[in-house]
DNA sequence: CCTTTGACTCACT
DNA sequence: CAGTGAGCCAAAG
């Protein structure tokens, strides 16, 4: 079959830079360690489109191999929990890696942030 | 096709 | 210190 009547129309898939670098970097997030969306937007290069990655972690759902509940906003508050199918989905999984979660934020939040950035030594 | 919104963040007032 | 506007890019209406 010729590639282009096999080409794929509608909803972007695998090979979106942005959206698949913003999946690798939180597939790297290690357990019990959370990141920001700014972060991971730096990281990128672009530290504006923090936006984008939520959008990415929307997408993220579609693949179930991204711990979207590792990335929090800059405050540490679990702005996507509404998006966990439950608003207390996203907290008992960070639990359960072992992040404590206070008033829907992550308590110490500082200290258990990773930063891909210098994690991974960009 | 144009308008509005969204899992964000920064800067200014 | 809190509220508001602007910047960013893409998807849904």
């Amino acid at each position: 079959m010729s590639a282009s009547h096999m080409e794929n129309k509608t909803k972007q898939q695998y090979g979106q830079s942005f959206f698949e670098d913003v999946w690798d970097v939180v597939r790297q997030i290690p357990k019990g360690r959370v990141t920001s969306y700014g972060a991971i937007a730096n990281y990128l290069g672009t530290r504006m489109s923090a936006r984008m990655v939520g959008w990415a972690m929307n997408a993220a759902h579609a693949i179930g191999d991204v711990p979207a509940q590792r990335v929090v906003n800059r405050n540490g508050i679990l702005s996507g929990k509404a998006h966990f199918g439950s608003p207390e989905r996203m907290q008992e999984l960070l639990e359960a890696d072992g992040v404590e979660i206070r008033n829907d934020t992550v308590v110490d939040f500082k200290t258990l942030f990773w930063d891909p950035a210098t994690e991974l030594g960009l």
